[in-house]
DNA sequence: ACCGTCATGTAATCGGTTACATGATTCT
DNA sequence: AGAATCATGTAACCGATTACATGACGGT
C-alpha cells in the first residue's frame, strides 16, 4: 500500500526527479557520476544541481519504482540505474503537462542592487562587479558555442554537443540581457559626468532612518 | 556562548536573511505582512519568497540579535520587527562583499525542452506554451513600467514605485530574452515548411532505446 | 448578518546544501 | 613513490515549501 501510494504520487516529483529520469531515459543506464558530468556540461551552467543530489535522487526514484538499481560487485561498486516502464510513463506525462510556473531568476547581485541605495557608494561597485562577471560568462558561452557546433557534423542522433547547444542558447541570451542591464546600471550610477540634471533620487545614506 | 557563536555566524545568513534585513532597514519597522506585500510588488516577480518564509525568517534574525521584536497587545497581535545596529552592520558588510555566485535560472519549460526530443511532438507545444506565458509576463511588466514611472514625480526619497522600477527592469530584459528564445524554438520546431533541408536530427522517438 | 477575501500565523515534512571521507587514477 | 586530482559516496543539518488554520474587515 505504501508502494501504491508512492507510485501514484507522480505529483510530488521535483524538477530534480525529472532531470534524472530524463537523462537516464535518453542516455541509457547511468551512474550518478554520469549524471553529474552530463549536468555539469549542460543545464548545470545556470541551474545548479549539487552532486550529492544526483546521488540521492536516483535512490528515491528507485523506491518509487521508476528506476532499478544494480551495483557493481567489485572495484568501485558503482551504482547503475536503469529506467523502468513506470519511469518512462511518468516522464512522458510530465512532458505533456504544460508548466505554468514562471521562471525563478535568483541573482545575488540583483538582490544587492535592490538595496544599494542603503550604501550609495556600493551601487557602482556592485554594477561593475556584476558586469565583469556576466561578460566573462557570456564570453565563455560564446566560446563554447562556436566550438560545440561543428558544421556538418553528421552524427545520426543528438550528441551531448547538441544538448550543450540547446541549453546554452538560453544561457547566452540571458547573459546578453544581464550584460545590457548591468551596463546600464553602471552608467547610470557613474558619477563622472557631474551634470546639472538632477539625480532621480538623493544620494544620502538611507541606512539609518529616524 | 551560543549567542556569541550565533551572532558571529554572519556567513550563514541566506539571501532571505538579507532580503528581510534590507527591507526593514529601508522601510523601517515592519510586520511580516509588510514584508510580504513589498516583496510581492517588487522582487517577488522573479524570485519567489513564500510568505511563510517572511514570517519565520525575522524570528531567526531576532535570535541572532539582528532584529528586535515587539508584539501588539490586542487586536491582531502583529509582530513588529526593528533592525538593530548589529543588523545594519551585517547588511552593510554583505553589500560591500561582491557576490561571485552566478545566477540561478530555474525554468521548468527549459527543463522540458531539454528532454523534448524524447517526445518530439511535444517540443512545439512546449515552445508555444512558454512563448505565450513569457509574452504575457512581458506585457505585464511593460504595463507596470509605464504606469509606475510618473514623469516628474518629485518625491524626495525613493518610493516603492522606484523599487518596482529597479527590479522590474531586469525582469523585463529577461522576459524579452525569453520571448526571443522561445519564438526561435517554436519556429525551428514548426513542421509547416516541409523543406528539403535536412533536420538537424531525426525525429523518431528516442524514449525507448535498446 | 453573512460571505468572501484579506491578513496573520503555525506545524510538519522533505529536498537541498554543506561537510566529511575515502578509494582510484594519473602525473611528475 | 608521492602528490594531486578524479571519482564516488554518506550523513546531518536546516531552510524552504506545503498544508493547515483562524481572526479581522469590507461590502451587500
Amino acid at each position: 500500500m505504501t508502494a501504491v501510494r508512492a507510485s501514484l504520487a507522480t505529483a510530488q516529483l521535483t524538477p530534480t526527479s525529472y532531470l534524472v529520469l530524463g537523462l537516464i531515459a535518453r542516455e541509457g543506464p547511468s551512474t550518478p557520476y554520469d549524471l553529474k558530468r552530463h549536468v555539469t556540461a549542460t543545464i548545470g551552467h545556470f541551474w545548479s544541481f549539487p552532486h550529492a543530489l544526483l546521488y540521492k535522487e536516483p535512490a528515491r526514484l528507485t523506491e518509487l519504482g521508476l528506476l532499478t538499481e544494480e551495483r557493481e560487485a567489485g572495484g568501485r561498486r558503482r551504482r547503475l540505474f536503469t529506467i523502468t516502464t513506470a519511469g518512462r510513463q511518468a516522464l512522458r506525462a510530465w512532458l505533456a503537462r504544460p508548466s505554468r510556473e514562471s521562471t525563478e531568476l535568483r541573482d545575488l547581485g540583483l538582490l544587492q542592487l535592490f538595496f544599494a541605495d542603503l550604501e550609495p557608494a556600493t551601487a557602482r561597485s556592485i554594477a561593475k562587479e556584476q558586469l565583469a562577471l556576466h561578460r566573462a560568462q557570456l564570453a565563455a558561452y560564446e566560446a563554447g558555442r562556436t566550438a560545440a557546433a561543428p558544421r556538418g557534423s553528421s552524427s545520426p542522433s543528438p550528441t551531448i554537443e547538441h544538448w550543450r547547444g540547446v541549453t546554452l542558447r538560453m544561457g547566452l541570451l540571458y547573459e546578453r540581457a544581464a550584460v545590457e542591464f548591468w551596463a546600464a546600471v553602471a552608467v547610470r550610477e557613474d558619477p563622472s559626468p557631474p551634470s546639472t540634471r538632477a539625480r532621480s533620487h538623493s544620494k544620502v545614506s538611507l541606512i539609518r532612518k529616524p
